[in-house]
RNA sequence: GGCGGCGUAGCCAAGUGGUAAGGCAGUGGUCUGCAAAACCAUUAUUCAGCGGUUCAAAUCCGCUCGCCGCCUCCA
């Protein structure tokens, strides 16, 4: 079964069909660096990170360029702002994205190149698309003649003519059509500069990626991604750019994504609602927003807010609480018992992994992904609870071998990563270390209710159960022996 | 004004023609001295509303209402 992937161009999905058998090659626009990354950002980069991970697992070889927007008015305000050089704040930002990432987990891409390091490939570029006519000077600036292209506005699902009719289409006398875009900017005294057959300047936002696409991956590529945003007018230029230039497709499949919102609005600076990475990394770990990252569907909006975080949380607690109970189960079993699983749940335990496939193939619903995660744990635990003092050989065998299936498939999430005794023991002192109690005094309370339930002196049990509760501390009694945990909040 | 998307239980969310996944929260039960955790059961005769197509629709079509996004830098 093919891998179906949404394509915004087509406004459907459709197979996804390497150029090159088993490689894929695919670009993302990367961030603008002047500033921190929000959680938007980190959207984008958890979306495609997976998408990467899946394509992969699929036995592709996956060629990925995100590049880095060095130079922009942007940064060059920004630099002016904070007294700096352009190269300076844009590889403060950039370093800071890279520390980001590395807190998130996102494996770094084939090669994030920048834009300031092909400017001859750009102008390049721009001298073959004024060489076609698709493009023209004015003074030290070049333009992008849109009417000169036929497929404009194609994947944006735009005509000119709907556009003009716009009222925020901002007139330039030099332009010959409004929608007209610059490829080259003269740079004003002051700017960084390179040297042109235009004069002194320096690149237009779209024309870095046209240029670092085709130098990478070649004219045309499998897949070109972004968030929603992008599609006009940074993707409908490079399309144009690009096709103009070449005379062949440029882009095989288009991928865009959601946006992050907060109370259902886009974060945005303007409204002052965003949040950073690092803001969030402080509050949850990076698995848990990577779970609320896939808990919607990539293209739809995902709302943020404390008690979906929250969620996220208690969701990602009770898988890794599953998967530490199967590894302390005893190391051997009984040979030749009769299994205690039933066929339906046996049956649920070994589906697992073609599940996930079947929903992951199908645009990546990392969604419905995870629900078979969560199935998969009912079931283990179901099964793990029915197991008898000495449980058959056979039965401890699929316990773990569906818990090593499950860390494995999560792993292509980026969750479930850590070693699940590990990650319950650190969770535990973590929440421990804020509070007015240590775990010898723990232990030891724990010890003398032991002594009082022995001799049934149950007032006395209950009294220091509800002492431990009152500093957080939740007891379980088993048959092994009492465990207790930290009750959050 | 143009273009596009969304509206599924208390909250989040999957399902895009065959009779409503999953998570969080809640309730009842099993277990327990009592609890907790876990498990089992349960929580939408119904998918914003109204029409239409069809043997069959949350899923397709039309209209209405509500929310959001893009058209300007934006993940």
């Amino acid at each position: 079964m093919p891998i179906v992937v949404y394509n915004t161009r087509t406004g459907s999905k459709a197979p996804l069909e390497p150029i090159e058998p088993g490689h894929i090659k695919m670009y993302v626009c990367g961030i603008t660096a002047y500033d921190y990354c929000h959680i938007g950002h980190a959207r984008s980069a958890l979306v495609f990170d997976m998408i990467v991970r899946y394509l992969r697992y699929r036995g592709y070889r996956v060629t990925f360029v995100r590049n880095f927007t060095d130079i922009d008015d942007k940064i060059i305000k920004r630099a002016q702002e904070q007294n700096t050089t352009c190269e300076e704040l844009s590889e403060r930002f950039i370093r800071l994205f890279h520390e980001d990432m590395a807190r998130l987990g996102v494996a770094p891409p084939t090669l994030e190149p920048k834009a300031t390091e092909h400017v001859g490939e750009i102008i390049a570029l721009i001298e073959s698309l004024i060489a076609r006519g698709l493009a023209y000077q004015v003074g030290n600036d070049v333009y992008y003649k849109v009417e000169r292209f036929a497929g404009y506005g194609a994947l944006s699902g735009r005509s000119l003519d709907d556009m003009q009719a716009g009222a925020r289409v901002s007139v330039n006398e030099n332009k010959a059509h409004p929608m007209d875009f610059a490829l080259w900017k003269g740079s004003k005294p002051g700017e960084p500069t390179w040297e042109s057959p235009w004069g002194p300047g320096r690149p237009g936002w779209h024309i870095e990626c046209s240029a670092m696409s085709r130098k990478y991956l070649g004219d045309t590529f499998d897949i070109h991604g972004g968030g929603k945003d992008l599609v006009f007018p940074h993707h409908e230029n490079e399309i144009a750019q690009s096709e103009g230039a070449s005379g062949r497709p440029f882009v095989k499949v288009w991928i865009h994504h959601g946006f992050v919102t907060i109370k259902d609005e886009k974060m945005s600076k303007s409204l002052g609602n965003f949040l950073t990475i690092r803001e969030v990394l402080e509050k949850y770990s990076a698995e848990v927003l990577r779970l609320f990252v896939f808990s919607t569907h990539y293209r739809n909006p995902l709302d943020y807010s404390e008690s979906a975080m929250n969620d996220a949380a208690a969701g990602l607690d009770r898988l890794y609480a599953a998967l530490a109970e199967i590894s302390q189960l005893p190391e051997e079993g009984k040979n030749g018992a009769t299994s205690a699983i039933n066929a339906k749940d046996r049956e649920k335990l070994t589906a697992l992994e073609a599940r996930f496939q079947q929903a992951m193939d199908n645009d990546f619903n990392t969604a419905q992904a995870m629900a078979h995660f969560f199935e998969a744990v009912k079931t283990m635990n179901k099964v793990r609870q029915a197991l008898p003092a000495a449980p058959a050989e056979g039965d401890l065998a699929l316990l773990r071998e569906s818990a090593a299936t499950l860390r494995q498939l999560a792993a292509i999430l980026g969750l479930l990563t850590e070693e699940p005794a590990t990650y319950m023991a650190a969770k535990k002192s973590a929440l421990l270390a804020g509070l007015a109690i240590t775990e010898a005094e723990i232990e030891s309370l724990i010890a003398a209710r032991n002594q009082a339930r022995k001799e049934k002196d149950f007032a006395r049990a209950d009294a220091i159960r509800d002492e431990l509760l009152m500093k957080q501390i939740e007891i379980k009694d088993s048959p092994t022996g009492t465990t207790w945990s930290v009750k959050a909040f």
